[in-house]
DNA sequence: CCGTTGGTTATTGTATACAAATCGCACTCG
DNA sequence: CGAGTGCGATTTGTATACAATAACCAACGG
């Protein structure tokens, strides 16, 4: 959007992150005016798009609130991703281009470099892997479905404060991404969902074991 | 929301749905003013939830303009649909309560009710219908899913201002649900699924052949 | 004749003042 | 002591004025 929402939506978002604040405390457009430094009206185009994307939340009587997320809905949420990015993989793998095909090839080359050294450096692995999912997203043609992820995908980071991945995830993930790679230049859907698949199904777990586990009475015990 | 922004969207709505305005035609948040009655700043807000729903749509510089469908548009809005709602029916077998399945068996008397008389009533059908899927994607417990459909289930009724369905549509529609309730009392996710992709898919075509012919380049000839 | 540049108008973005709704709290009455 | 009730303070919603940006158009020079 313009400058000044725009602004105000990072600033907001990385005081959301930052911990500096707890879930289910209110927070009023106010306060943010004043983290933000700009005025009311921009603030609240902000808070809207925070609101999509289930950051900030409102009571019945419109009063805003950090929003507090349960196991269940990252659940949900990693759930929702899956099965949207899957499809998107499967389409990508129909639509896409030679050209586009070398961009991700080459996404997947400064993944690598920034995981091939003594300390890997996660933010630009980060950064990489989102450009890598949304040049999928785009050679799948379908703005609706890109509209949707870009409101699911960001959503938990929030909980991931502390970003300890192992080396051996950061380097199995550049795999997938290779297998991907190897789907789209075959043109072949099913292999392209298939691998988009377990690629996040593990990111899930991978996720899950950081957050804690999971709940008792979902034991599948006499089933 | 709040009583003008939403007084603003449903006139904008119905504004945008009356054929008083093309596709493609630029429109100016002064000219929703005057349509709507309220301020600027309510209106922005409604034309912000229109702009998600893509009724509405901003060039590069910010200009307003009504949103244009195209026929891939409809098909990708179909097949996301579909892939959601049968998330979502999946989703709702394995989690309905008793009394969730007696209101969907409720609301569906409601629609026989509308479309078995010598002239079906077709609003009162759409409201049940409506009803009706929304009860599953309520108990289906997830809330962005939620969110994801409602910005895409009412959009492709833009299209169809002459509602001619066939009276067999209709009471097609009305068994289709019968026999998800069924599924459903009998939770049986895979059941449910299917019956809600043989369910969407078919109200696709019904509707594509209302709007048009497919492409061209798609037809099966010397296949 | 075409492209460019300058200024003018139209349109969107932001700030701010004010209105409406809601909350918290003291107070009253049973 | 507890439930309601009214009032001041807080918070969100709306209107409006102004600022910034983009489109339009006409004059100019090549």
């Amino acid at each position: 959007m313009s400058r000044a929402s725009d602004l105000a939506y990072a600033k907001i978002r990385a005081h959301l992150l930052s911990g500096a604040v707890r879930p289910n405390e209110q927070i009023t457009e106010d306060q943010l005016t004043q983290i933000t430094g700009v005025s009311r009206t921009p603030v609240r185009e902000a808070v809207r798009r925070l609101e999509d994307e289930l950051l900030l939340v409102r009571s019945d009587t419109k009063r805003l609130f950090v929003a507090d997320w349960s196991r269940d809905d990252i659940e949900e949420m990693f759930a929702l991703r899956q099965m949207l990015e899957c499809h998107a993989a499967e389409r990508a793998a129909r639509r896409i281009s030679r050209a586009q095909v070398a961009e991700l090839e080459d996404v997947n080359r400064t993944l690598r470099a920034a995981i091939e050294q003594p300390a890997p450096d996660v933010a630009r692995f980060l950064e990489a892997n989102r450009r890598f999912h949304d040049a999928i997203i785009d050679a799948a043609h379908s703005p609706r479905l890109g509209q949707m992820l870009g409101r699911l995908v960001e959503a938990p980071v929030v909980l991931r404060t502390a970003r300890n991945y192992s080396s051996e995830d950061l380097h199995q993930s550049a795999r997938d991404h290779d297998e991907l790679i190897a789907a789209f230049a075959a043109r072949d859907p099913e292999w392209a969902r298939a691998v988009m698949g377990s690629h996040l199904r593990r990111a899930f777990h991978t996720f899950a074991n950081t957050v804690g586990p999971a709940n008792a009475d979902e034991t599948p015990e006499a089933a």
